[in-house]
DNA sequence: AAAGTTCTCTACCAAATGGTAGACATTAAG
DNA sequence: CTTAATGTCTACCATTTGGTAGAGAACTTT
């Protein structure tokens, strides 16, 4: 197997990956070990237990996606170009790392114990966004509307559009490299639609 | 228990319940039959694995949800009304039968193999609303775009915020029966903005 | 060289899971 | 009344699952 990284890393890789495809319940540490090519033993050793790797999982996960958000977000585009330049960022995800956004879903599940955890990391990064909102639609640079309601059909429409393959094969749309643009693209023109200040 | 529905319209409704709250691998037949008060081997014998009952559930839930949008599409409503009236009754069965979306949600998970099973059955109803996007923007009814792609972003966007109950903590709104009607004219606000034909 | 420390493994285990076989009761049909 | 069909149950079973116990190798530290 892949000996380079260390086993730690390959076991919350491999994790990140089970977990956000799959979900938890589906995922078991047997075969978790296989994909990493070492026994489940060895995965207990550096995780006491299934939820713990669990737990690791979203902490990593988080990180990641703050870090990704934080970046985007620190170079200072106004209004709907930073909403777009976000938008683009969450579309490369959707394609490069899917599972990361499986993960979220898997999550966000209702009545959801651990929910707690990945929103303890996030909200800061949330905060920012709202209060960005805010600041923008201040300076009528975006139609004004209440913030948070406004970040949560945000967030709903672009991690959905991003990432609901089975719905967009369901409904006639194919899933190409294309046709992701193009899904993209078509999102924007909708959402500046939705943000554009009324002259 | 409930002696008076029939054993097997029991078990569905409580495998309906169970897997689009919990999801499939983390429900359980012999959880299923304490709940519906009977034994395991009583399920098996209605349905032969569970497989097939999750099957039967899609099948069901599926005619649920195609009768709910076929009955609103009937009313003859257009452009943006009609659009709102499906918002409303989305928001409706998401505050009555959030296991309905939570089955939506399991069945639609990126490498589902029981993807097909809802799709064959909403296909029609799919069908008909990009017709009826078409013909209102070809009436000057809504703004103009590429019918599939406005009608996943309805999807996202709509699903997400009636049913997105975790995501909406993390951001900080309230969940309560008033939070979620000022929700959903909230969202319709936005979809007005973004479909209200440029005059 | 001796004594940890770190890491991975083999060997188990108890519980849970999906499923089989077939007994037993109740109701319907001949 | 007998036979057959229907429905529910008890008794098992093989497999999978998360997890424990502890051996042994390899590398560090003393």
């Amino acid at each position: 197997m892949d000996n380079a990284t260390p086993t730690r890393q390959r076991v919350l890789d491999a994790a990140l990956l089970a977990f956000g495809t799959s979900g938890f319940a589906a995922t078991s540490l047997d075969a978790l070990a296989e994909q990493t090519g070492v026994r489940k033993q060895t995965i207990l050793y550096y995780f006491e237990s299934k939820q713990v790797l669990f737990d690791s999982v979203i902490d990593a996960a988080a990180q990641d996606l703050v870090q990704l958000f934080d970046e985007e977000a620190s170079r200072g585009l106004r209004g709907i170009d930073q909403v777009e330049a976000i938008v683009r960022r969450i579309f490369r995800l959707a394609v490069n790392r899917p599972e990361l956004l499986g993960l979220v879903r898997e999550v966000t599940r209702p009545g959801s114990i651990t929910v707690g955890r990945l929103t303890a990391h996030v909200r800061p990064t949330v905060m920012r966004a709202r209060h960005f909102l805010e600041r923008e639609m201040n300076a009528g640079r975006l139609r004004y509307s209440d913030p948070a309601m406004l970040l949560l059909s945000l967030y709903s429409t672009v991690v959905g559009v991003a990432s609901e393959l089975e719905v967009q094969r369901a409904m006639g749309i194919p899933v190409s490299r294309r046709a992701t643009v193009n899904r993209r693209l078509e999102l924007t023109r909708f959402l500046r639609a939705a943000l554009a200040p009324i002259k």
